[in-house]
DNA sequence: GCTGCCGTTCTCTATGAGTGAACATACCTC
DNA sequence: GAGGTATGTTCACTCATAGAGAACGGCAGC
């Protein structure tokens, strides 16, 4: 038995989900290929995910059900920066005229909780609902900074995995940045998530100075480098952050 | 075995999901009682539900995870009317003051999947990810006199649950009323699914005429009365749900 | 220091998750 | 039309496993 899965029946459902999502609109045979299972196993997942909600059926294709909103909103409900940051986020896209997003921490991860894009911003790598490194990227930065340090132990120790070629990989380098990050509140992303976007991030923390979010703006790296611009920008994060934090308390 | 749950793992791994939303913080003992499970078989759900990042723990406490959001999103994004919708709903929130939602349609059901609440809005009975049976309100009536004849028959036969006491439960009377949605394109809603409230809602239809959601407002009885105020929120919904059919085109 | 609750980890067994084959049906191609 | 190849569905089968129950160690409160 997989330590990491003590029930197999619900790790082969998820399964089912994931390559649902990744096809959206698909029936029992091709999934079975795909997840490399029977067809009568796959049509009886498709069969109890369906009658759970979780899937829907139109013909013999199967798409995600709506069914899977309310769980997504109870476990969004549950931080209240999210409720909190969502104007100002909003707003901060306005101004900006980029992407701005609101990233949660969850379990040693980030997670894109709210995303608004301005008036002329491109598609951004990350979509809301993503979950992201810590390590490789400005608002995870943010928050790694603000974090009790046997958290950064652990990331560190699980290793810095690469996401493009300027991504932080060196432990040490990462905690110097820390180190900087606290001093200033603020962080930069120089396509260390993604080639040609930068981001500057700021996080937001709760009364025992522990991060539990990030707001960051985002653009490609030509619209995100002049000194102007990049430093209005920045002072617009910072201050954006530093006042939902006032309103969580 | 049951015969809608062929895999019982999964539908048992959704009950626990179902129970900590209920609970939002909840330890594994406590969830073994309100399931009348074993400790150890919810302890191996709450472990494999936590590794695929569909719960998160806290100490001892387990909550839905945000891990849950990359499915709904997906789930959302299936519907374009979403997207087109989404800015029309938040100005008939503005414009009305009252709660303005969206739901869609899916496997028999309504859904909302976007609603805003105007500036004095009280908390509606409904919310997001919500689902709803389609003869109980005002959006699901026009959504139901927009669709195939078989549904209807369907539904009937499914048998009308009262869900207030004002809530049309005879099959005959359904129909009729269908009927006169159909000539207005309008459905109104007196306290039939939540005491109390009153809606007006409009059908958005896909080019064979068969809606695929319906936009609507809602708000207090005693709001929701006023001659004038009636005939002007009918109007504003229905030319929103008619300008959200045009964009979709 | 005892009692009671908690989460975790065993062992154990009946159940059911998954396989593979057979089936009905639909859609092409020849 | 007949044959071929897809599809979704339904069998019977069997080994793995989902779930039960007991025992463990840790923690909090009388």
């Amino acid at each position: 038995m997989n330590d990491e899965y003590p029930v197999k029946a619900t790790h082969t459902s998820v399964r089912v989900l994931r390559a649902v999502m990744g096809a959206r609109g698909v029936g029992v045979s091709e999934l079975a290929r795909r997840l490399d299972l029977s067809k009568s196993a796959v049509h009886k997942h498709l069969q109890t995910l369906t009658a759970l909600g979780l899937l829907a059926r139109e013909g013999d294709d199967y798409y995600l059900g709506l069914g899977l909103l309310k769980f997504a909103v109870a476990a969004r409900e549950r931080f209240r920066v999210y409720e909190v940051a969502l104007p100002a986020v909003e707003q901060l896209a306005d101004v900006s005229g980029c992407v701005a997003s609101l990233l949660v921490y969850e379990s040693g991860r980030g997670v894109v909780v709210a995303q608004t894009r301005g008036d002329d911003a491109l598609t951004p790598p990350l979509s809301e609902g993503d979950a992201v490194p810590l390590h490789a990227n400005a608002a995870g930065k943010t928050i790694l900074a603000y974090r009790p340090a046997e958290e950064v132990d652990r990331v560190v120790a699980a290793g810095l995995e690469a996401v493009t070629e300027n991504t932080i990989t060196d432990g040490e380098r990462l905690r110097r940045e820390l180190g900087s990050i606290r001093d200033r509140r603020v962080a930069f992303d120089r396509e260390e998530s993604a080639t040609g976007w930068r981001s500057v991030a700021s996080p937001v923390t709760d009364s025992r100075q522990r991060a539990v979010a990030a707001v960051s703006v985002s653009g490609p790296t030509d619209r995100m480098s002049g000194k102007t611009l990049e430093e209005d920008i920045t002072g617009l994060v910072v201050s954006t952050a530093k006042s939902v934090e006032n309103d969580l308390l």
